[in-house]
DNA sequence: TGTACATCAGTGAACGCGCGTTCACTGATGTAC
DNA sequence: TGTACATCAGTGAACGCGCGTTCACTGATGTAC
């Protein structure tokens, strides 16, 4: 029983080498950086010779595509399941797990956030149209999110001073998608959301580089106290 | 008259060439990226050929190394230069002056922030005890010192959650320096230095790799406004 | 079930390239008398 | 001021290396009748 329709089996072995492929790009980005990232040194690691690759990817390039275009992805993904998944609890609750998420996700997986955030791979030449931009946007989105979920909640930044702030101030393929999934929140709330994405993205990226490790023993501690902070300031938490 | 005595003309002439190597090597980082940075492309660049710098460098990673320490200690002389011409202003003026000099900084020496900051040289091996360490420590120092001149100006983290940190949670090599600077600042001071360096770090690191202009076209409109924030969470400018 | 053919993943040798680095050298600049 | 020597910045050819990519191929797996 179980033989599988041959095509099938194919197809599997022909989607599992090039996960493979993948996997093992990351797994050397991780341990040698970004430069180690080359078809023969994923061939050595793999047991097979550098142009089998070839039957996968048609170019080097094309394969560093494929990876920032997953990896963005699964980052999209994993903080949107987490917004998801929070519903039922209260919007300071739900951005300090977003938060969480990003971090978490940013420690299990530093090469993927060097990948995206960091310097290209040597040699790496972007194509037109990449998919790239689909899943920042998406995580702009997700922040825009948090931020909305506090506005919602009594214009947290209202106060603000230089925050006159215009919706021309914004790329408009931002607003396409922010503009009607946030119709209450203002050009100031985008703003903010930019500014949240600030201060996440500092402290993790300090972290992922090694220079906040540098200066204590204590990033978990700290991100905790920043986020602390950011739900205090989005003026949630009020007595 | 003025005929120079003739070593200290050779070593003139050895001096410029050097700078001119460095030169180079920052320029071509800014329009290619850190792999851009080859001895043969530096030589090229300056119509030699590329053995002549073997009489400034010994190897290609110690340029990358002298590079390192003079661009890293480029930014903390212009950090401190800035924080020592503003004692005659309010704790809010030198703090925004500081952070405006750090954004700056970077957005004039772009490929130095990368190159301090961002994924090292694509083959470079740092050597052991490196001069970058000792420049990095004085931009903590230097964060150290907004943090202190806000806390002296009145405890502005103390109602802070996830505040209980200890001088154990930090590098006994930057309390060495930050303790004796600054008795008065408690290790949740120092806690909050990290923090704003975190937030400054976020939202200059997202620019310079132009995730931030993907999405707004006022990136100094944002910065503006986070630090009207920032001043604010230190407890400054208050009625 | 058995045979003839098609598919296709992977091989192995080879290419041209740019790299860091070494070597023996040349020729101009500066020094000593 | 003039000559003999020392210094030393830079040359030019060469090395070995790892890279992306191309090419003609082999041999196992799956398909058709």
């Amino acid at each position: 029983m179980a033989a599988t329709r041959s095509t099938g089996r194919r197809e599997r072995l022909r989607a599992e080498t090039t996960a493979e492929i993948k996997r093992t790009a990351l797994a050397l980005m991780r341990s040698g950086g970004p430069d180690a990232i080359t078809l023969r040194a994923i061939a050595r690691e793999m047991g097979m010779t550098a142009n089998a690759i070839y039957g996968y990817f048609a170019t080097r390039d094309d394969l560093v595509t494929a990876l920032i275009a997953d990896v963005y992805t699964a980052l999209a993904d994993a903080l949107d399941t987490s917004w998801a998944g929070s519903t039922d609890r209260s919007p300071a609750e739900r951005i300090t797990a977003w938060a969480h998420t990003f971090r978490g996700w940013a420690l299990v997986n530093p090469e993927g956030f060097r990948l995206i955030y960091g310097d290209p791979v040597p040699g790496y030449q972007a194509p037109e149209g990449g998919a790239a931009p689909d899943a920042a946007r998406r995580v702009c989105i997700g922040i825009a999110a948090l931020a909305d979920a506090a506005w919602s909640d009594g214009e947290p930044a209202a106060e603000e001073e230089g925050g006159d702030f215009d919706w021309d101030d914004f790329d408009p393929g931002l607003l396409d998608k922010v503009r009607p999934a946030f119709p209450d929140l203002p050009p100031a709330g985008v703003a903010l959301a930019l500014r949240i994405w600030g201060h996440l993205h500092g402290l993790v990226t300090l972290e992922i580089y090694g220079h906040l490790r540098a200066q204590t023993f204590a990033p978990d501690k700290l991100f905790q106290s920043e986020l602390g902070q950011l739900v205090r300031l989005l003026g949630l938490n009020r007595p």
